[in-house]
DNA sequence: GTATAATATCTTGTTATGCAAGATAATTTG
DNA sequence: CAAATTATCTTGCATAACAAGATATTATAC
């Protein structure tokens, strides 16, 4: 997939894996692969940065934790304007979408 | 419509309003923002250089049409080239699309 | 007839962001 | 102990949409 379709919606693509439960970063780069049946990848060094992005805005939370056994894992959560901010953003991306379609729809078919 | 989500997809919109006709690129900002329904929209300052861009893959081709009475008009057509990229296009964004709905539908749906 | 608006194309510089390529560190496995 | 795996983080690059202008012709208003 290439990478200019893709910008604008990691932040929606986040704040949706993280709104279902609490993800460290590592695991959200293998849930959205998952999540999107294989068609999505998004790299670790994409993901930090949104991450930081949105924990700025106050959108995420952070949590470190320290397992017993294992690398330690910085857990986000979402927060209450993150959840606003992802019925603002699923909101766009329908809208953006369908006006897309539109378009593609209207010509593409005479 | 926020900036970023745009990026990549002007390109396919381009190509596609071109393969129902030749069109010269002021007429085709009012083509996107009509067709769209009025939810979107692009300056000329970014349509020119994406015209130049398709010009120099070879999708579209240019023809300068002086009118009797009226300013000079660039008209473009899509090739042979562009129409095959067209269908490249619209396969990439189908498939992005359908990547983020399956983000969206799978984790906001519980 | 002159000024203003509308039509139309083009250019420069700014900005945002996804990514490659690395660095770092702890843990697990061979 | 060496190598692979897990996990986070940083720097620099490339791309493209846009704002803000410049230019030129034609149409309209005064």
């Amino acid at each position: 997939m290439k990478r200019e379709l893709k910008r604008g919606t990691i932040e929606l693509v986040l704040l949706t894996l993280l709104e279902e439960r609490e993800r460290y970063g590592y695991e959200i780069v293998a849930a959205i692969e998952e999540g999107s049946g294989g068609r999505l990848e998004v790299r670790d060094g994409t993901l930090y940065p949104v991450l930081y992005r949105l924990e700025e805005s106050g959108f995420v939370a952070p949590r470190w934790e320290t397992p017993e056994r294992g690398v330690p894992r910085k857990y986000y959560r979402i927060t209450a304007e993150g959840k606003e901010e992802l019925v603002r953003l699923e909101a766009e991306w329908r809208e953006f979408a369908a006006a897309i379609d539109a378009i593609l729809d209207s010509e593409g078919g005479q």
